[in-house]
DNA sequence: TTGCTCTTTCAAAGCGCTTTGGATTTTTGT
DNA sequence: ACAAAAATCCAAAGCGCTTTGAAAGAGCAA
């Protein structure tokens, strides 16, 4: 298990350090005879370029990092980065690229950065989570890093990657499917309200809403971090109200299997006294597969966002003149076995 | 935001490369008063050693891998992994270490801590979600690559570093509690068999039963991936075999909401006409924070398992003479709604 | 002053790679 | 056959730090 350092394999091969390190990194100007010999030789003798001396001399850190907020009071990590993580992860172990995760309270978060550009220890960065007019993609630019951002952030102008699901579509269409099975008294059961995610399912509800005429007592909205219990909370007030809702929309699976708890508890069934329709992020641990699913729901795949995330950012680290792009991607309603005509 | 370096650093203040890196490295050999200045130069040029040549020049990575599982066929990423990570990053921060994470198939795990070792990319490892029997404790002592454990591996001879939950012992006793209820016909519904920790809860569970004399035909194991629909078609099949049991100990949170969800199916109440204990790692987004809790079970905080595992790991890595440790953590007995005299 | 010990500072040698610019050998054209 | 072009190879110069070994300066006793 010794390790053998390019100057002792240039030794062995009666070579000189240029040419096999030209061999093995592809360059043209070494015969294939050679090569051939090169790679045989570095196989044999367990031989790969120590990472560090590489990087310094490459000047590139072929890492990429990740800066995943915990929240301040709940110091809790969404499951939903995890699966994300997985996405990109598969990308850059083909591409080379290694996966720096940093998980940082929201107020560490902007010198994290800092330190980072600093000391030159990252490529570049995905943006996580991104807020309404968020302050982090400005201080990324004015770093000089290059970023991708997972979502947007309505109000800020500067131009930027970004992968986001078609948030405001989705619920539209989404309250639209409810409002046309019958369903005239809505709640949304919603992220935190200064995401930029949340912002847009909330437009994307309430348009659906101002659309087909119905006016605003006709509906709530409740804005909290996502957990089981906050769906549960959350439902049970709704239920207690005097105009309580027939149909829910909520953020993520999690939330929903609150907010079925609150209902069950309520004496009521999901899906035959009150709708429930939910956004899926494709998290295969919390299930949602069955056959109808358990759950109507809005599903996108947050671990395809993270490999188209992962590809754009990569390309924007290789071609670093190339043009900032935006990826929208839709998410499909699939009817379960939660929602009914009203 | 132009980056300085060490070289220009010492030429604005007029001294030397060794003196200002010593100054800042907190060497002994400079006065305090040069030491101040190099520090206020440092400070306000907005220096911060390049981490890629720091690395190259102290022949360490001053990076700690994790290599997290995901399952071949679900492709999935326990959520259990996320909550650790959060615990470890906090401490490596501390230290000065970055995290490089990683997520591989079980096939090619093997693979993969080959190469961090040969490239010589990280300090040391976690080693995750040990099985019976674990390979990969071998491999890493072959590569010498400081590593802890995060559990155990029965039937290992090699000596390591390890953080493990009393996870025969909390099985036991819960499964005792129960039998002290009056339960006597009981299932478990565990993690995959061939999981270390799922054979150690199988194995207090078993030994509980036999020593309060329940034959084994008072109970029923199941093994799968811990999903929600894990849980719940383990728990329907239970409940519509003929000997159906009256109290179910279940692996996780996730699991048991899965088994809340086929008990309701069923026309019955959780906590009223079965009891369901489970365990709970202590993640907060899936709650069972209320008081008294949702779920009467066995905790123990994964985050904290976390956190103590990174500071024996540096440790290991900055002491490397030092005794290999193992690190029991007890789980405690939480009552809550979920159970109740048979 | 001289001589001696501590302090403080520095020039230069790595760390293990990549890459430049040039030298040497082989192939091709006529 | 000979010059020009192409193919192949190499010595040496970085990359930006840390660290070694030695020199210069300061303080003090005689």
């Amino acid at each position: 298990m010794s390790t053998t350092n390019l100057k002792q394999l240039s030794e062995i091969l009666g070579l000189s350090q240029t040419t096999v390190s030209r061999a093995l990194n592809g360059f043209p100007e070494v015969s294939e005879k050679t090569r051939q010999k090169v790679k045989e030789a570095a196989q044999k003798h367990n031989y790969s370029p120590n990472t560090r001396a590489k990087r310094l001399a490459t000047g590139r850190s072929m890492t990429i990092g990740h800066l995943v907020p915990i929240s301040k009071e709940h110091e809790m990590v969404n499951p939903v980065f995890a699966d994300f993580i997985a996405g990109a992860s598969a990308r850059y172990a083909e591409s080379g690229y290694d996966l720096l995760l940093s998980l940082v309270k929201d107020q560490d978060e902007a010198a994290a950065y800092r330190d980072l550009a600093a000391r030159s220890a990252v490529d570049g960065v995905v943006l996580h989570a991104p807020k309404i007019n968020d302050s982090r993609i400005a201080l990324l630019n004015d770093l000089g890093l290059p970023f991708v951002v997972h979502g947007r952030s309505s109000g800020v102008s500067d131009i930027y990657n970004w992968v986001d699901v078609n948030n405001e579509r989705a619920f539209f269409e989404a309250t639209q499917y409810l409002i046309d099975q019958g369903h005239l008294s809505l709640a949304l059961i919603n992220g935190l309200a200064d995401m930029d995610f949340a912002m847009r399912r909330s437009s994307g509800f309430q348009r659906a809403l101002s659309v087909n005429g119905i006016p605003s007592d006709g509906f709530t909205i409740s804005s909290g971090e996502m957990t089981e219990s906050y769906g549960y909370k959350s439902a049970t007030r709704f239920l207690q109200s005097e105009t309580a809702p027939t149909a829910i929309l909520v953020s993520s699976i999690i939330v929903a299997n609150g907010v079925s708890r609150a209902i069950q508890d309520h004496g009521l069934t999901v899906g035959r006294d009150i709708a429930v329709l939910t956004h899926d992020d494709g998290l295969s641990y919390f299930g949602n597969i069955s056959d109808p699913p358990l759950y109507t729901a809005t599903r996108s795949s947050v671990r395809e966002a993270g490999r188209k995330s992962a590809d754009l950012l990569i390309h924007a680290i290789e071609k670093p003149k190339s043009d900032r792009k935006g990826l929208l991607l839709e998410a499909e309603l699939i009817i379960g076995r939660s929602t009914m005509p009203a």
